[in-house]
DNA sequence: CCCCCCCC
């Protein structure tokens, strides 16, 4: 740990020019600066507002306000005066009343005032009446966009060159006399116009919770400088849903900036726009220099050798798409879905799934091109994609790749031997169904090999036990583990290796199955009991899709209906979906079956 | 003021 004498050598050598420096609006890379007071700006706005008095051992200034997102260091005590801190990000701003000042938006607390202990150096008020405005990079707009390059999410380069074009567009309609670059807006500065070309669009969206209901739509915008995302509630909905267009350029003023949650986005902006009643948008012709959208492809064969979660762009043609189906989340939201096999010139096909309104609305039987930009990866079923909020999906999209690709396809591609990066196991996806009949399970030893294995068979309910067909399970939501009764109150996980003091019962429920040739005891849990319960009673025919591995080697599946139990060594049956047989459905199956016994 | 990105 440093000494106090280190530290105040270290500031005297590095940043001795720095509250000079940043008075000025130069561009400080980082200053360590001591904290000599802070105190809070007296005014009835929430949230409250800090003031600071920061030093370099040399100069004091007073002029630093805190950023409202970092008032927590205040509100815990963190931010207190000696303390010495690292500057990693700010921005020079100019009050209503002309006076200048420095708005810290990011900070380190480099050594607490305890470590410091007490004021290093004797320092002196540095020009706190008003800074002469000569300064080189003294714009408010300049200083934030130059302090934002280093930070590797924005990168933006505002030249003259650049801003004067978009002042000759004066003249469009609404527009105002400058066009502000979006890596510059901040909340500090309300008086801004942008030229930005919507990159995605979302629907119209409505929520209800604790703090009310409403309404929302939102939508991301680009310029040559950065993008940000603009939401629109409720009355400016109303306003704006069908003036703004995915791929269209506008001048966009009079709007409210926020900090954005980091957590919910992945835009390079630090801050997110929201409009409001006295909000302008307007459509701007003249908008060859602002960017279109961009996407970087990846090749399907390659999604193999990329991470688990990774955001990509991608593109295929849809060579079969799933019908859409309805499906209720963990959370018991509904939800649509589909799921397309896209293939590209590698010869590799991936699953990507759709959702929602893009879900619904998709038609796969031309066999169209899709472009996905911002997909994500996921590892089910080894690799497969999903489509985001924040993805863009465009089908025969008007770009080069797609005519390659539909080239390629039409004259060969159609014809290669495909392979999926994405295993299919679970019934419903009608072709590449593992049929099998239940003798098949003997006679191939299914459950003994080093995998567990898939299939799908119908049968017949024969018989369904009712003794212990209840089990304790763990209570957490997405745990199903059978607890163990502790004797003092308490039942423990092993699966989340918790105790918890109760339980939830869960079905079990062992059935024995049979179809033409041989019969099968099989395990249905909570969910797939419930649908075996649900219809009339035994002797109606279903399609079973069944998980069967060896208890010795498999504890864990990945199946959550797969509980099993570490003290037997014998193979598992357990049933994974029941489907009751509609005639039609049966014969076709049916003929499959003798199809491939056939061959 | 939302913040949902899901299912097998």
């Amino acid at each position: 740990m440093r000494t106090n004498r280190q530290l105040e050598l270290t500031m005297a050598m590095c940043v001795i020019i720095d509250v000079q420096a940043l008075c000025k609006g130069l561009d400080v890379d980082k200053p360590v600066l001591q904290l000599l007071n802070i105190r809070q700006i007296s005014n009835a706005s929430s949230p409250p507002r800090f003031r600071l008095m920061m030093s370099d051992g040399q100069h004091s200034l007073t002029s630093c306000l805190l950023a409202t997102q970092l008032n927590y260091l205040s509100e815990e005590n963190l931010l207190v005066p000696n303390c010495v801190c690292l500057l990693k990000k700010t921005i020079n701003n100019t009050l209503a009343d002309g006076r200048r000042v420095v708005v810290v938006m990011d900070m380190d607390i480099l050594k607490s005032a305890k470590e410091t202990g007490g004021k290093i150096g004797n320092p002196t008020p540095y020009n706190t009446d008003g800074i002469p405005l000569e300064a080189p990079h003294a714009s408010p707009m300049k200083a934030s966009a130059m302090k934002a390059s280093p930070s590797k999410g924005l990168t933006m380069k505002v030249s003259p060159m650049k801003a004067s074009p978009m002042k000759a567009n004066s003249a469009s309609p609404g527009s105002s006399a400058k066009v502000n670059p979006i890596a510059s807006l901040n909340p500090y500065q309300s008086k801004w116009t942008i030229r930005a070309r919507v990159t995605n669009k979302s629907s119209i969206r409505t929520w209800s919770n604790s703090k009310g209901e409403g309404k929302l739509f939102s939508f991301e915008i680009v310029d040559e400088s950065g993008e940000i995302r603009i939401t629109a509630f409720n009355k400016e909905v109303d306003k704006f849903f069908s003036l703004v267009e995915q791929g269209k350029v506008y001048y966009i003023s009079k709007a409210t900036l926020k900090p954005a949650n980091k957590q919910y986005t992945t835009l390079k902006n630090d801050y997110e726009i929201t409009l409001h009643a006295h909000s302008s948008i307007v459509p701007c012709d003249d908008n060859q220099s602002i960017p279109t959208v961009h996407c970087d492809f990846v090749p399907i064969a390659e999604l193999e050798n990329r991470d688990k979660d990774a955001i990509i762009d991608v593109i295929g043609i849809c060579k079969s798409a799933e019908d859409v189906s309805r499906i209720t989340t963990k959370n018991s939201r509904e939800v649509s879905k589909r799921a397309l096999s896209i293939i590209d010139e590698t010869g590799k096909v991936v699953t990507v799934t759709l959702w929602g309104e893009e879900a619904e609305n998709f038609d796969g039987s031309t066999q169209p091109v899709v472009a996905i930009k911002g997909a994500r990866l996921s590892d089910f079923g080894g690799r497969s994609l999903s489509a985001l909020f924040s993805s863009t999906v465009m089908v025969n999209p008007d770009i080069p790749q797609a005519f390659r690709l539909r080239a390629w396809y039409d004259r060969e591609g159609f014809a290669v031997n495909s392979q999926s990066l994405t295993e299919t196991r679970s019934a419903g996806t009608g072709l590449n169904m593992n049929w099998k009949t239940l003798s098949d399970i003997k006679n191939e030893d299914m459950g003994h090999g080093e995998k567990a294995q898939y299939f799908s068979c119908v049968a017949t309910v024969l018989y369904i036990r009712k003794e212990n067909c209840l089990y304790q399970a763990c209570p957490s939501a997405d745990c199903n583990k059978k607890v163990i009764d502790q004797q003092n109150g308490l039942y423990r996980c092993e699966k989340c290796n918790k105790e918890f003091p109760n339980f939830k019962y869960r079905l079990l429920l062992s059935a024995n199955l049979a179809d033409f040739g041989d019969n099968q005891w099989v395990t249905c849990f909570q969910e797939t009991a419930e649908a075996l319960l649900g219809h009339s009673l035994r002797l109606e025919t279903y399609i079973f899709s069944v998980c069967i591995w060896h208890s010795l080697r498999f504890r864990n599946t990945s199946c959550s209906l797969c509980l099993s139990t570490e003290d037997e060594s014998r193979v598992k049956v357990t049933v994974m979906e029941v489907q009751p047989v509609d005639h039609r459905e049966y014969s076709r199956r049916l003929l499959q079956n003798i199809y491939k016994l056939a061959r």
